[in-house]
RNA sequence: CGCGGGAUGGAGCAGUCUGGCAGCUCGUCGGGCUCAUAACCCGAAGGUCACAGGUUCAAAUCCUGUUCCCGCAA
């Protein structure tokens, strides 16, 4: 199958190296044009252009799909299918009608609850019990397509955005080579629309959402922790300090909400309900550290507030 | 040259402003104590204070340059 593969963080990687292994004809990598990042604001390819390179790939990185200019090379190129995956760019209608054998888009949870931007973070943070990815076709409405296959992944107690996203990422590929598998076979790929009455939007993070209230219940606090780790990183003021909790998990028991209780095997603090249990933070200008470290070097004591 | 923080025995930190014996909480090793402990007591090892140069009687500390790490921002 001649594909053009459009991706562009680390969670499109997997998939692209998985059709490269299936022996696909990658004809095209269309990803994100490099951008200024990181401490001197360099300009850094992306994961899914460092990987197309290594492979001697056609890269693509226009700055937007409206230029017909841009839609010529797309078309030149006489694509099958192509596949999207964390792209980052709304593709046009245009474009989504070249392939003979259409458009089909990785998502990272089980449609149709959390299309949009976040769906792995909002999935944790709303205590979900499971997540998975959804193989879909890409329709102009976001994330609205049917639906051709999924994969289901259980949301566990030490499950963060990190860890669900690199399963997650995994799980998409394999089922990704699955349909094209069968795509190139059939020709066709059976699908089932969206029931419409059960969408929720997943809408990006919020850089405020990060700070903590620890009058929430330790297991809200957790789920909020987890969640945005390893991005934005859930934190609280510690000593007048910004304090980023990188892990934690919900124990039972009681006490005022902040007051650290124990210092013993990770750090015990109240909450509005329950006791967190954090084994992993960072200070400013510091590197995470697991909690026992933590309180060796900062003289953490039980007594001692966050806010 | 986008902005700021940092590098000190194995881990995490203080000391730097104001130059003057290398310190803290742990860990490690040896010994002791206890029915018992994330317990306690005694002792020991372990440092080119990131690297290079400069100032000084004297530099972890002041000056210059370099490397690496972290946060912001994207």
């Amino acid at each position: 199958m001649k594909i053009i593969f459009a991706g562009t963080p680390e969670f499109a990687v997997p998939a692209l190296a998985a059709l490269i292994a299936a022996g696909h004809e990658i004809v095209m990598v269309l990803t994100q044009p490099d951008r200024p990042a990181g401490r001197g604001l360099k300009l850094k390819a992306s994961p899914v252009k460092v990987l197309a390179e290594q492979h001697g790939l056609h890269v693509f990185q226009p700055e937007k799909l409206k230029d017909a200019a841009v839609q010529a090379q797309i078309e030149a190129v006489h694509a099958d299918v192509i596949i999207v995956t964390a792209y980052g760019l709304i593709i046009p209608t245009v474009v989504l009608n070249m392939p003979k054998f259409g458009c089909y888009n990785i998502h990272a949870s089980l449609l149709p609850r959390w299309r949009g931007a976040a769906p792995i973070h909002r999935s944790i943070l709303m205590g979900d019990s499971e997540t998975g990815v959804t193989i879909m076709e890409v329709v102009p409405a976001l994330d609205a397509g049917a639906m051709v296959s999924r994969g289901v992944v259980p949301i566990t107690e030490s499950d963060t955005t990190q860890t669900l996203h690199d399963a997650l990422s995994k799980t998409g590929a394999d089922l990704m080579v699955q349909a094209m598998a069968e795509l190139a076979q059939n020709g066709t790929l059976p699908s089932t629309p969206q029931d419409e009455t059960l969408v929720t939007y997943a809408h990006k993070l919020e850089k405020s959402e990060a700070a903590i209230d620890w009058q929430k219940s330790a297991v809200e606090i957790s789920r909020q922790v987890r969640a945005f780790n390893p991005f934005p990183v859930a934190q609280g003021v510690l000593k007048g300090e910004v304090c980023r909790i990188w892990m934690a998990t919900a124990k039972s028991g009681k006490a005022k909400a902040g007051e650290v209780v124990s210092v013993h095997d990770g750090v015990m603090v109240g909450c509005g309900d329950g006791l967190l249990h954090i084994t992993e933070l960072q200070a400013p200008g510091g590197k995470r550290l697991n909690a026992q470290a933590f309180v060796q070097g900062h003289h953490l004591q039980v007594g001692d507030l966050f806010s």
